[in-house]
DNA sequence: CGTCAACTTGAAGGTTATCAAGGCATGTGG
DNA sequence: CCACATGCCTTGATAACCTTCAAGTTGACG
C-alpha cells in the first residue's frame, strides 16, 4: 500500500522498468492501453483453471496468489503475486487456464484485454520481449519451488521461502531493512510450501527461535541475512554427495557463482550456510538470474542501507 | 530412437507442427537455420547453472533432464526433455541459466545460435510466438510437477508421473498402446520426485503389484489408463476440503472439466480415481491446457488404437 | 461479551528417509 | 572362460520427519 501510492506509477511500467528503462515511446503506448481498475476483496478467485480470459491482468496492490487443486480437494499455491506482476500473462497464448489465481488480501486489479497487450507487442517489440521475459522469470521461480519443496526438509524450505520472498518484494521497492509485509495466514504459507498447518506454526517458531527471523501481526523481518551465525561450512564436503557419481563436479551450484556475480551483488549475497539457515545459497543466485539475466532486476531496488 | 528416425523430418519442425501446421516459407526459414549437430554421451552436462550460452539446442534424440543443485549437494530434477525438446530455450532472453541440464541417455543434439533464432523471430512471427508458447508449456509443467510434489504422497506422485511422462512422450509419436521407452533409472526418479531411491522402489513395486503399470527394461506400460478399477467417486465429497472454507468451489478442479473439454478427448480422458491410481485427474487436464490451450497438442499424435 | 479466524500446543501414528546388505546382470582383463 | 568390478535394483530394520487429531489460546471486532 504505502510504498506503492507513494510512486503513484502505472504498475506495468514500474514493473518493466526494473529489467531496462522504457524510451518516451514506449512509456506512452503503455500509458495508452485501456484498463479496466477493479478492486477485488480478500479470499476472491480472479480467474479459475479451465477459463479462457479475454484479458489478462496487473496486480497494481496487494496480494494474489496461482493455485491449483488435486483431485482430493488439496491445494497446491505456486507463487504469490505481488504489486506489478502479471499472473495469467500466459493466457496471452495458451487459451485454456491450467491454474486459478486467487486474492490473498484485497486486490486492486488492473485488467487488460488480450487484443490491446498483442497491438502493444506488435508495435512495440521491445516491450514484447519484456513480457516474454516475465513469463520467463515466472518460470524460473516455479524450478526454484520445485527445487526447494521437492529437496529441502521443511525448516530449510521456510527459510528459504522468506528469503525468496523478500527478495520479490525488494525488487518492487516494498522492502525495509530486510523488512517487509507478509499478509500471508500459515494456512496459505503451508499450501504453498507442501507442508501442514501444524508443521508450518512449528517451524516458524523454530526460525524465531534461531534468531532467523522475526514474524508478527504480518510483518517479517529477516535477521541474519548474512549468515552470520554460520554452523561450520562443513557440510560443503564431497563427501555429501552420494550421488551422481560420474558427474564432474556434484555441487556444481557452488562453482556456478563465479566471483563476477558475487561481486556485482556483494551486498545481498547470502553466504553459504547450510539449509537450517536463512541466507540460503540458492536463492538469490536463482533469482537474480531469473530476474534479469544482471544485476538490473536486483540493483533497481532501492539499495539497502 | 525407432520412430524418430523413422519420421525423417527437422526436430524442430515436429515438435512446432504440434500446435499448428507451418506454411513452406516458416519451413524453409526453420530449414535454413545453421544447426550444429552433435552427439552427446550419457550422463554428461550440456549446460550448467551460471553458463551464459550464446546458442540454444534441440534435443534430435535421447533423453535429457534439467536440474538444480543444492546447497547440500542434493540434486533436484525439474523436468526430462525428449527429442524435439528445447530446454534451455529461455537462454534466449535470460543470459544466465538457473538451471544446468544434463543427459540422461546418449543424444543427438542440435545447437543453434541465438542470433540466428532471434532473425528467425523477428520475420517469422508466427514462429516467434510458437516459440514463445513453447516457454510457457514448460512452465506449466513446472506447475504441474510442484502441485504433484507437494501434495501428493510417494504413491500418487509417482502414478501422476508415469501418465505425464506418456502422455509428453505421446505427443512427440513415441508411444504405442500406452507404452514406451522410459530410460531413466530409479536414482533420477528419486530425484525428480524428491523421493528417496529406497522409496521410489518400493512405490514402483506398489504400482506393479496394483496392475498399474508395467515397467522392466527401461519399457514402461501403463495398464489401467482409464481407472477401470475406480475405487468409488466418494472422495470426491465436499467435506474432505477442510481449506479454503470461504472459496465459492473448493474442489475447483473437478467443475474445469467442462464437458466440452471432456468430450474433446474421450479416448486419452482419465477418470477421476483417487490419488493412489493412474489415470490420475490432473495430468492430461494440465497438460493439454499447457499444451495447446486446444486439443492439438495430444490430437495431433497418432491415435492410440 | 461472544464469536470467529488465526495461531498454538501436545500426543499418537503414518509416511518416508537412512543405513546396511544382498542380488543380478553386464562388461572387462587375465 | 572365469574372477572381479560396477551399476542398478531389491529387501529389512530403525529412526526421523511430518501429519493428523484434538483441544486450547489469543486478538480483533461487532
Amino acid at each position: 500500500m504505502s510504498a506503492i501510492n507513494a510512486r503513484n506509477t502505472h504498475p506495468l511500467i514500474r514493473k518493466l522498468e526494473t529489467v531496462f528503462p522504457l524510451s518516451d515511446e514506449e512509456r506512452k503506448a503503455i500509458l495508452a492501453l485501456p484498463i479496466d481498475q477493479r478492486v477485488i476483496e480478500a479470499h476472491q478467485d480472479i480467474v479459475r483453471e479451465g477459463d479462457r480470459p479475454s484479458r489478462s491482468f496487473v496486480i497494481a496492490d496487494g496480494v494474489a496468489c496461482a493455485f491449483k487443486m488435486t483431485g482430493e480437494g488439496k491445494r497446491q499455491i505456486l507463487a504469490f503475486h505481488i504489486t506489478g506482476d502479471m499472473p495469467d500473462l500466459q493466457s496471452l497464448h495458451l487459451q485454456t487456464l491450467d491454474i486459478s489465481i486467487g486474492t490473498i488480501t484485497a486486490c486492486k486489479v488492473g485488467f487488460i484485454q488480450h487484443e490491446d497487450l498483442q497491438r502493444l507487442c506488435e508495435r512495440q517489440a521491445r516491450v514484447a520481449a519484456a513480457l516474454w521475459r516475465e513469463t520467463l522469470i515466472y518460470a524460473a521461480m516455479f524450478r526454484e519451488w520445485i527445487t526447494n519443496i521437492g529437496r529441502r526438509q521443511a525448516l530449510g524450505r521456510a527459510a528459504h521461502f522468506m528469503c525468496e520472498y523478500i527478495v520479490r518484494a525488494r525488487a518492487m521497492g516494498l522492502v525495509e531493512d530486510y523488512s517487509c509485509e507478509l499478509p500471508i495466514t500459515q494456512e496459505e504459507l503451508s499450501d504453498a510450501m507442501g507442508l501442514s498447518i501444524v508443521h508450518v506454526n512449528r517451524v516458524l517458531q523454530e526460525l524465531r527461535k534461531l534468531g532467523l527471523i522475526n514474524l508478527e501481526s504480518r510483518h517479517l523481518t529477516v535477521l541474519d541475512w548474512t549468515g552470520s551465525r554460520k554452523s561450520e561450512t562443513s557440510t560443503r564436503d564431497t563427501s555429501t554427495c552420494r550421488r551422481r557419481p560420474r558427474s564432474v563436479t556434484p555441487l556444481r551450484q557452488t562453482a556456478a557463482r563465479t566471483d563476477e556475480q558475487r561481486a556485482a551483488h556483494e551486498p545481498l549475497r547470502p553466504s553459504a550456510i547450510p539449509e537450517t539457515a536463512l541466507g540460503q545459497v540458492g536463492i538469490l543466485h536463482s533469482l537474480k538470474n531469473a530476474a534479469a539475466g544482471e544485476s538490473s532486476f536486483v540493483s533497481s531496488a532501492p539499495p539497502i542501507s
